[in-house]
RNA sequence: GCGGGCGUGGCGGAACUGGCAGACGCACUGGAUUUAGGUUCCAGCGAUGCAAAUCAUGGGGGUUCAAAUCCCCCCGCCCGCACCA
């Protein structure tokens, strides 16, 4: 029995397709689709998580193709970045090398993959050609004053003299110094982002083709809140502070302020309170992270100020600095009404401040109600409150609104949780950003013609610090300004950057320009965009402000970027661990006689969870191993079978061995049919018997299925469908008449179906069956109408709801004909008794329900 | 902490707009073929039960002729939280 020689048939297509440039894209008459996948960081080596990404976008690409599309389907490398970086500190080896030979690696293992890339567009990001683009957009940004400089925290590491990121900072500890981390305040590039939140939180009504929860994330993040400023004073100080609140209607129930650690006045009254100093100093040590700081033990320090109610300036309610007031959302400062704010609550039990109800649930006695242990944070009405009392939440916003802004105590306004972009890193393997520093004209930009900035190639890594602030030589320039002596900026660009436009130099990715404007036009926006959920925010949302900052300077009229966005689940694998806690490769691990799972030396070994696979938790499958086991088709299967594609995949020998299987099915289905093939061409007799007829029904339910969950995504049940398929194949009775035809048409079917899956097998089956097309330039099958339904449906019978049979009948069958049919059935009759039946519901083609008094 | 999501046999999952729960596969069991292993083929496979039947979609409640699907409460797990990409 023939096995089907995948490394043989894997190579040889891959080759036809690239000789015959069967994946160029070029700009057409013909309708486009551009399909995007997330671009990679080159790591090392590509990782299943990627494998899965990219056989997806794949199997919408080559399904396009067929459709009669001219699609665009380019690959790139996101190419700047941390790990770079972190290797060139461990193995004295430089980013660029190391990020060369990664991409050289990862680019062979696609390629082994037989995706259809037009790889004359691929681009790696950290080069010159492709940096130097957005250098001059910074430039365009800072004229349009969407870029600006200001002042922000950083967690900074005061060992290793950097800034670290969140993920770098472990129970307040440099991840790799162990150093207490400190908070300093740097000034740093930022984009202006939030001048756009209206606007992007409007249009994501407009992203119809995105999954609801990634639109859903980012209107969280954008976060517009309608609130109030308030101003309180302070007593004896001719001074106020001022808060920003979504509940100003509760604002007779303030019983204490609260000022972020950051809060000038907070620093301020550190200066004199050292008690105040330590405790702003501890809340530094946690960090920068808001998952961090939220979840901490909410903590206060009491000042001695005491801050005048805006309504009541009798009132006085004592003014704390509190762990967990963000100095980046609304004012960096908070009035607390802990009776209808849950964490406020919290905090006025811990430091005994009074709970003053001002809102009473529907229903409640003022006389009685109290809160406990839960604040009330639903609508009610108004009481305590003066000039509000007896009012509902909404109507008492209004009136507070408008008498705080009759009296000059405040304002109405709306807070996005949103805040502009800091893009500048004191990091070596980044795009520079191109601007000067000189001691007498300030901050000039690089002019347009010095374009681009390029990174010192000459840098070394063995000491603490920025690599480019220690060069020798490189930062030292004279101003274009005046000619004096000056400094460049030492911070690089966030790797962000870099892919908040790449999918627009994929347009025209050897432009001399960005990107060449009519190409962009043309195959603007992606059609689909493939990535992992957990670019639901940060990319996805700096990608569609940065297409606005596009269009504002004048560089493309677009809006957003992603017409279609789907966002696939991640890939895991089961870890184990060894007796003495360390974790163990899968291929380390064996079953003993007894099925024991063991390691090399016979050890015992213990299954961990189930576990995004990672180098440190060492579930990793090798993909090359893989595909030279299997072959890249069987690989590219399991990913799109196993699992749906949105939700996570776990990796098993098992599974890849039995999607093995299936693949040598399919290829003796067509290597060796059952009965000689009918020549290539041949029409299928009018009539067949009714055994045939069924068969052929079966293919052309498939083609209506299968397209169907492709355009839905469904790629797991359109694999279910072509098994089912296959399996009504080779079940053919091959002894009827026209059963050859109709053995035919199923494996051209199926040939084309898996195409986009698998297109390699794809090919070979298509060329085994006689032709002598390529199929990857076949188009798309269309299933016969009169086919793809049956004449006859099975409708279940329910007596009360619960199924008692199913009966036979003519599609659309008449309602009185269903009953009776459904009647008839002894089961129902017996339970009936001789009784009529209360009701009879039937829904057409699907179920008849007979009702039955219960008493 | 906040925000988002998920939960169906031993396992991955299927089930359209509320209409036959378990398609398709993995694993397993029995049988056939094979020198052996593997492959391949046939049959079985949610639970209890001889059967009739009953019970089953994380748990509890509700709406409905009918609920995996809609509503309320609870539990568990996963993802994101702004300098990882």
């Amino acid at each position: 029995m023939s096995r089907y020689n995948f490394r043989e048939s894997e190579q040889k297509w891959q080759r036809v397709w690239r000789e015959r440039g069967s994946f160029a894209a070029h700009t057409a008459a013909r309708p486009k689709y551009y399909v995007l996948e997330m671009f990679p960081y080159p790591s090392g080596k590509l990782h299943v998580g990627h494998v899965r990404n990219y056989t997806m976008g794949d199997l919408v690409a080559r399904y396009r193709r067929a459709q009669g599309f001219n699609v665009l389907h380019p690959m790139g490398w996101d190419a700047f970045g941390l790990p770079a970086e972190n290797a060139a500190i461990a193995g004295n080896v430089h980013p660029a090398l190391w990020t060369r030979d990664n991409i050289s690696t990862m680019r062979g293992q696609l390629q082994r993959m037989g995706f259809a890339y037009d790889w004359s567009r691929e681009i790696a990001t950290c080069h010159p050609e492709y940096y130097r683009h957005e250098q001059k957009m910074f430039l365009d940004f800072l004229k349009a004053g969407l870029a600006y400089r200001k002042e922000s925290w950083v967690n900074w590491d005061p060992v290793e003299h950097t800034v670290l990121a969140n993920e770098q900072v472990i129970d307040g500890r440099g991840w790799r110094s162990g150093a207490l981390v400190e908070k300093r305040l740097l000034a740093q590039w930022n984009l202006r982002i939030t001048a756009f939140s209206d606007e992007l939180l409007a249009a994501l009504e407009t992203l119809d083709r995105w999954p609801e929860r990634v639109r859903l994330m980012q209107e969280k993040w954008i976060g517009r809140s309608e609130g109030a400023r308030v101003l309180f004073g302070v007593a004896g100080r001719d001074e106020a502070i001022e808060v920003f609140t979504t509940r100003p209607d509760t604002l007779y129930g303030a019983s204490f302020l609260a000022l972020s650690p950051h809060h000038p006045l907070a620093q301020r009254l550190a200066e004199r309170d050292p008690a105040l100093a330590e405790f702003i100093a501890e809340c530094d040590r946690l960090g920068t992270s808001e998952a961090v700081i939220e979840a901490a033990e909410k903590r206060g320090y009491r000042t001695p100020l005491e801050a005048v109610h805006p309504l009541d300036p009798a009132r006085r309610v004592p003014v704390y600095v509190a762990n967990f007031v963000l100095m980046e959302y609304g004012t960096g400062a908070i009035f607390g009404c802990p009776a209808h704010d849950q964490r406020d609550l919290e905090f006025a039990r811990k430091y005994a401040l009074p709970v003053i109800p001002v809102v009473l649930p529907p229903g409640a006695d003022p006389a009685t109600f109290e809160i406990g242990d839960t604040a009330f944070v639903d609508d009610g009405t108004l009481y305590n409150s003066d000039f509000m009392n007896g009012l509902s939440v909404p109507k008492a916003k209004r009136a507070v609104g408008e008498r705080l802004e009759q009296s000059g105590r405040g304002e109405r306004t709306i807070a996005y949780r949103l805040r502009d972009w800091g893009v500048s890193r004191q990091r070596y393997w980044g795009c520079p950003i191109p601007v000067i520093h000189c001691a007498r004209c300030g901050i000039v930009p690089v002019p347009e013609a010095q374009l681009p900035v390029e990174l010192p190639q000459d840098v070394s890594f063995d000491a603490p610090g920025n690599p480019l602030a220690r060069h020798p030589t490189w930062k030292h320039v004279a101003c274009p300004a005046c000619g004096g002596a000056a400094e460049r900026e030492t911070d690089t660009f966030d790797t962000f950057f870099e892919s908040s436009w790449y999918f627009l130099r994929f347009c025209s990715a050897r432009a001399a320009t960005a990107f060449d404007r009519a190409a962009a036009e043309y195959w603007m926006p992606v059609d689909q965009y493939i990535g992992g959920v957990e670019h639901a925010v940060l990319h996805l949302l700096y990608s569609r402000f940065f297409t606005r900052a596009l269009k504002r300077c004048g560089y493309i009229d677009l809006d957003e970027p992603f017409a279609g966005l789907f966002t696939q689940g991640m890939v895991l694998h089961q870890t184990y661990q060894s007796e003495n806690g360390e974790w163990l490769f899968p291929e380390e691990v064996q079953e003993d006689a007894t099925g024991r799972l063991v390691d090399g030396e016979g050890r015992r070994v213990t299954i961990g969870r189930l576990e995004k696979m990672s180098k440190s938790k060492k579930n990793v499958v090798d993909l090359d191993a893989i595909v030279d086991t299997y072959g890249a088709d069987t690989a590219r299967l399991y990913l799109l079978s196993d699992s749906p594609p949105e939700r996570d995949l776990e990796w098993t020998a098992a599974g890849i061995d039995g999607t093995w299987r299936y693949v040598n099915r399919l290829w003796r289905l067509v290597s060796e049919p059952a009965v000689p093939l009918p020549p290539v061409g041949r029409a299928i007799p009018p009539a067949v018997p009714a055994e045939i007829v069924v068969v052929r029904r079966a293919t052309h339910k498939t083609i209506a299925a299968v397209t169907d969950d492709l355009e839905k995504f469904h790629f797991n049940r359109a694999v279910a469908r072509i098994r089912e398929l296959t399996n009504a194949l080779e079940d053919m009775p091959v002894d009827e008449p026209a059963a050859a035809d109709a053995l035919r048409e199923g494996l051209e079917v199926a040939a084309r179906l898996i195409g986009p899956m698998m297109p390699h097998l794809a090919e070979e089956m298509w060329q085994e069956l006689g032709h002598t097309t390529l199929l990857v330039d076949e188009p798309w099958p269309k299933p016969d109408p009169q086919l793809v339904q049956d004449e006859t449906v099975t409708i279940a019978v329910q007596v009360n709801g619960k199924l008692r049979g199913t009966i036979d009948l003519p599609r659309d069958a008449a309602n009185s004909e269903v009953r009776e049919a459904a009647l008839a059935l002894p089961q129902v009759a017996r339970m009936l008794a001789g009784k009529a039946p209360e009701n009879v519901i039937v829904v057409q083609n699907r179920v008849a329900n007979v009702v039955i008094g219960r008493a």
